[in-house]
DNA sequence: CTTGCCTATGCAATTCGTTGCATAGCAGGA
DNA sequence: TCCTGCTATGCAACGAATTGCATAGGCAAG
């Protein structure tokens, strides 16, 4: 379980509040970590009651009251046990490889629009970190004008560049694998 | 929740006990759906009550005796309906990924072991697609040979591949990040 | 003016997933 | 001989995740 380490990377790049953090979980953490605004909210219970965070109350005019968090020392030390242990081998679930293999007992036909639909919202994906990359980090060819930080999270940010492009591809294959067969017959 | 598809997905394939069921999951579907023989014997008993599947009991001479399940008609109607229903968005995982951007905050050189081990066992993983896509899929380039299962599962499988192969160039771009890094300082 | 959306947090209920344990006979190696 | 591991199923307990609902004021569009 690496919720508590994924919110705890998240409040050192920058603190924040529950809400805040579950909105950062919709968009770029989102991407290789899912988290509900409950689950947020329940960890970070945890966590404060553990000491990895510590919670400051704002004040708000016209909004409720929020609780900032931001990440103790404890947490830090936590999060450098965490980066020694083993990585456990991740659960994996992908939907539409299932569906894929399902279509073979069903009209494979049916399935090509969902297809089409994926291979949308990846491509959109695609053009999106694209777009970050090139506002985030404009001159990265050039030596010495990054920090550890920026490095590392440029190089998570290609990965998820040619997971896309290599999704995209294979969508293709998928595409064109299912139009055969609905043509065959 | 698609595990019921998955377990419906492997018993039209072949029909099998639920032993049997956990152990392919341990290997071929595991790859797209991963799940425990806990799980899964709930799961068939829940499935057995609604007709979706059937159940023999087969005695065995020095075994347990075992409950093998089939497909039943009412299980292929429900998974014709799954098909024409929207893909929901995949809860992603990447715990790798959550960990490279912790590196930030600690010494990325701790990373580099983990990262390796890793990449280890994706090649190890591609190996077996390989082996596996030569043994099962000899001649996939002349037309007409294969049924619409057999297409199915090879497309799936070279998504694998790719997936695989991405990653593995993945990795290498992430341990020469890593490697600057320690070595800046 | 009302409908809906955004911020911000939380309770309650349910389902899902994991872990530990139990049974029980048989096969193979130390 | 003892120990480990495989086949085969299952109970019990716990923890995690999801879903529905509630509060509550503000802001903007129709």
């Amino acid at each position: 379980m690496a919720l508590e380490h994924a919110i705890l990377v998240s409040l050192l790049e920058r603190p924040g509040s529950g809400y805040e953090l579950a909105r950062r979980f919709d968009r770029s953490i989102g991407r290789f970590w899912t988290a509900t605004h409950q689950q947020i909210y329940r960890v970070l219970r945890r966590m404060e009651a553990d000491g990895w965070v510590r919670a400051e109350e704002v004040a708000q005019d016209g909004r409720p009251d929020k609780k900032v968090y931001s990440a103790a020392q404890p947490g830090r030390d936590a999060l450098a046990a965490w980066l020694r242990e083993p990585v456990e081998p991740e659960t994996v679930r992908h939907e539409l490889a299932v569906r894929i293999r399902a279509a073979a007992f069903d009209d494979p036909a049916a399935l090509i629009p969902e297809v089409e639909r994926h291979r949308e919202g990846h491509a959109a994906l695609l053009a999106r970190y694209l777009l970050g990359e090139r506002r985030d980090f404009p001159d990265a060819g050039t030596p010495g004008t990054l920090d550890a930080g920026q490095r590392l999270q440029h190089v998570v940010l290609r990965g998820g560049i040619e997971y896309e492009r290599m999704t995209i591809a294979w969508l293709d294959d998928v595409l064109a694998t299912l139009r055969e067969l609905a043509e065959g017959r």
